[in-house]
DNA sequence: TAATTATTAGAACAAATGTACTAATTTTTA
DNA sequence: TAAAAATTAGTACATTTGTTCTAATAATTA
């Protein structure tokens, strides 16, 4: 591994570990075993850092994504996309505990995220429609319904991290699940019972 | 108003318009216009100021709901302390857009939040069973289908502020009225006929 | 009134940090 | 191989920040 990549490494724990707030080239240049003036030539500010983890977040996320079977859209697909979703947020958990911060101070990142908001909304809304065509959702009553929901789990979504880091206590794989799970809330009453059956098999899977 | 208040009011706009880690002692002593000295004596650290901010919310937060009828329990009982609790915590929004540094940082807020919490989670359970007995809210077909209910609202409840920030584009006003609309979100397909109904003329009233 | 306490301004200092720079060394390229 | 480019270590300096201290002034109390 090259310093470059051994840098952005031992950053991401850093940052996990203590925030990004505490952690400065310094810090970073000690625990690689470099000089700071060399992980400045690479690397001139944290930030610099944090976009590069940015970045592989959301390659890591888009390699991940595209593995997944595009064949048919059911509540497992939605199941599979959370996990695979929910554990690289929780890799680079730093980026969802500092989120605002980080969208405050790093211009590119918050172009970048809003335009990726605008495009998962979109996928959300067909993901809808389909589990509406395929039965497992029953048709909107209340205007704008699912959109809200689709809103109100885009918070979940990117904030459970920092919900657990304040309150919960336990295990990583079992924060998780809990949080995953909590996706489908919003959705469950509106479920069919074609749609509750597979919700209800994905539960076990969770337990 | 005496220096002690001045501080805390320079403070919590400060603290509101850049965040609380820009911000140092000697930034609040230049705007209340007074020297850092003096307000290192009443305040020693800015974690200090952020404190008596947190109280001071949480003191607003209890006036401001025990003024509320506590006679009946229906969903305009529910929307109005949500118009409350929301307002609030927009006033000291520093505080949910830096959520987990600060709860991090400062364990005396930490504590008193998680106690908060445990406290807010059986007003809000014993809510929920007043909405199913009064007949707005279905009994509960899936298994703690409610409390989850109430963690997602948990998670909105704190967060919609950041979400906002990154996002909403728009007057105060209309931010409040509709991260508060999406708190009635997951439990929406819950409700009876008579729920509903309710739900329909507070949505009137939030346009 | 006189003594005491509270409040205020400002200086002083060490530690941390961002930033820029130099010089040496290693790697790559022609 | 020789020149050029990339990489590395380390220095240097201005700023900021937390912290402590002193001395002066204002307010309160006995």
């Amino acid at each position: 591994m090259n310093t470059k990549e051994k840098i952005v490494e031992v950053a991401l724990s850093l940052f996990n570990e203590k925030g990004t707030d505490s952690i400065t080239v310094r810090h970073i240049a000690k625990e690689v075993g470099i000089s700071h003036g060399n992980l400045c030539y690479h690397y001139p500010t944290t930030d610099d850092i944090i976009f590069k983890l940015y970045e592989n977040l959301v390659a890591e996320l888009n390699i991940e994504i595209s593995k997944l079977p595009v064949n048919q859209v059911d509540l497992w697909m939605i199941y599979h996309s959370g996990k695979i979703t929910f554990s690289l947020l929780y890799k680079y958990k730093f980026l969802m505990l500092d989120f605002v911060g980080i969208m405050r101070r790093i211009e590119a990142i918050r172009t970048h995220y809003r335009q990726l908001v605008v495009k998962r909304r979109l996928e959300f809304g067909m993901a809808m429609q389909f589990l509406e065509k395929g039965g497992y959702l029953k048709p909107e009553v209340i205007k704008d319904h699912y959109a809200n929901i689709i809103e109100v789990n885009f918070i979940v979504g990117d904030f459970w991290v920092s919900r657990a880091e304040i309150m919960f206590e336990g295990p990583e794989n079992e924060k998780l699940n809990y949080y995953l799970s909590l996706m489908f809330v919003p959705v469950l009453a509106s479920l069919t019972e074609k749609g509750l059956v597979q919700y209800l098999e994905i539960m076990k899977e969770l337990k």
